[in-house]
DNA sequence: CCGAGTTGACTGAATGTTCAGTCTAGGAAT
DNA sequence: ATTCCTAGACTGAACATTCAGTCAACTCGG
């Protein structure tokens, strides 16, 4: 019988060597996912990557589809993670949004697994067949409409930002930044990553009423994350 | 050798039944991709599909990759299409933008292929890996935002809209529209079609400064499309 | 008008490949 | 010696594509 290791990570602590290779399968499997895509991953290729056989594999993740479901769902959690993390590093509401516009249109510095933006698309496609991958999507999508539109509710609070519905910012501005990382996935020419950043931050600073300029090593809103160059 | 049926539509006339029955088979991909998704397309679905068999398929479309390349792209023509005849049936460029906008975001009164939100899904994801396909899309997009530029143009010289850049505001809401369509498509519960429209046109006419009212059976900017039907 | 030859449309039955998922048996830890 | 781990070899099914023709509609020389 199997030990039906729980999808709530902890499971039995005895062996933590069994955590770390489950983990580092599903690392596996993201790296594979992004460099050949969500139908071109076989088995075989995870396993190869991770430095073992497919069998065991099988013998952690029942199943491929279980494989692919929980390595989106890392992925996800490693996303919005390092969108916290970034946020937390950044005073100002208008820093903290700016961030977070940088995270998605600027894929300099890659957060945490490689090709986020690439993989969305597989995941989105997945999402409407697949009922599990759907609600994932549905989840991590939610809480990030939220995290922008607590931000905003922050920043009007403290009088940064004109006073609007939040509700109706955060989704539309999470609308046109799913449509943005779209066009930068695909590397469309006519909306490359600056662009899009550009266009998003100023429909930000437009509809929430703050300053905004591109940083130029001195701007109120300060640069977003590290040092990135066009 | 084949007879090389040209793909922008009308090729030779000499036979009428052999391009009859491409474009049949087209549409039958089309039904099959919008019903299990690209993935799970078979050759076999298809042509039971469309009342024949898989053999005769490849027999006009050499391989599996090519039927699919030219389904997406009949789709998105007739998508197009269909914008150009909703709009050419509205006069003023408000009523015109209004009625882009309806056909990405309310569902009803599908457009000629069913379900185009749904397949774009598939369609990104694909073009992410498949050259042919992403030079599809590509024009795809460029000629959407085309029209919707030329179409803000238009208004801002006949007075109705602001002066701003009109290539700035067409990338802007086609991104948006782009991220609202996933939702819809993915029947998230918190960004429903109508809010989906009514936030997009809340930006449009928030920009473009225009007045707009949800269609209250005497608006102003006409009721989002009417009956249609081939 | 006729029948041998030609060609395009079409099919059912292979063929061959590619994988997800077993199975079995060996190794290591306890 | 029992219980996890692990992997190589297999199985079985799903498909795309090919093959070897059949069929019907034509041409065209006589």
């Amino acid at each position: 019988m199997h030990k039906d290791v729980a999808m709530d990570g902890q499971a039995d602590v005895t062996s933590g060597t069994a955590d770390q290779r489950r983990a580092q399968m599903v690392r596996a499997a993201l790296d594979v996912i992004v460099a050949r895509g969500f139908a071109e991953t076989r088995i075989a290729d995870v396993a190869q990557r991770a430095g073992t056989s497919a069998a065991l594999v099988i013998y952690y993740f029942k199943t491929k589809d279980q494989l692919l479901t929980e390595a989106i769902r890392y992925s996800e959690d490693s996303w919005y993670a390092e969108g916290q993390r970034r946020m937390a590093a950044v005073p100002t509401a208008a820093g903290k949004l700016e961030e977070i516009i940088a995270m998605t249109c600027l894929p300099e510095a890659d957060t945490g697994p490689a090709g986020s933006r690439l993989i969305w698309l597989d995941f989105w496609a997945r999402a409407a067949r697949h009922v599990e991958v759907a609600s994932v999507r549905q989840k991590s999508d939610q809480r990030w409409r939220e995290t922008i539109q607590s931000l905003v509710l922050a920043g009007q609070e403290s009088g940064e930002f004109h006073v609007l519905d939040s509700l109706d910012f955060a989704d539309s501005l999470s609308a046109m930044l799913d449509g943005f990382a779209i066009q930068i996935a695909l590397g469309d020419p006519a909306v490359d990553a600056a662009r899009a950043f550009k266009l998003s931050m100023c429909f930000a600073a437009h509809q929430l009423g703050f300053e905004w300029i591109w940083p130029q090593s001195g701007g109120m809103t300060r640069e977003p994350s590290s040092g990135q160059q066009p």
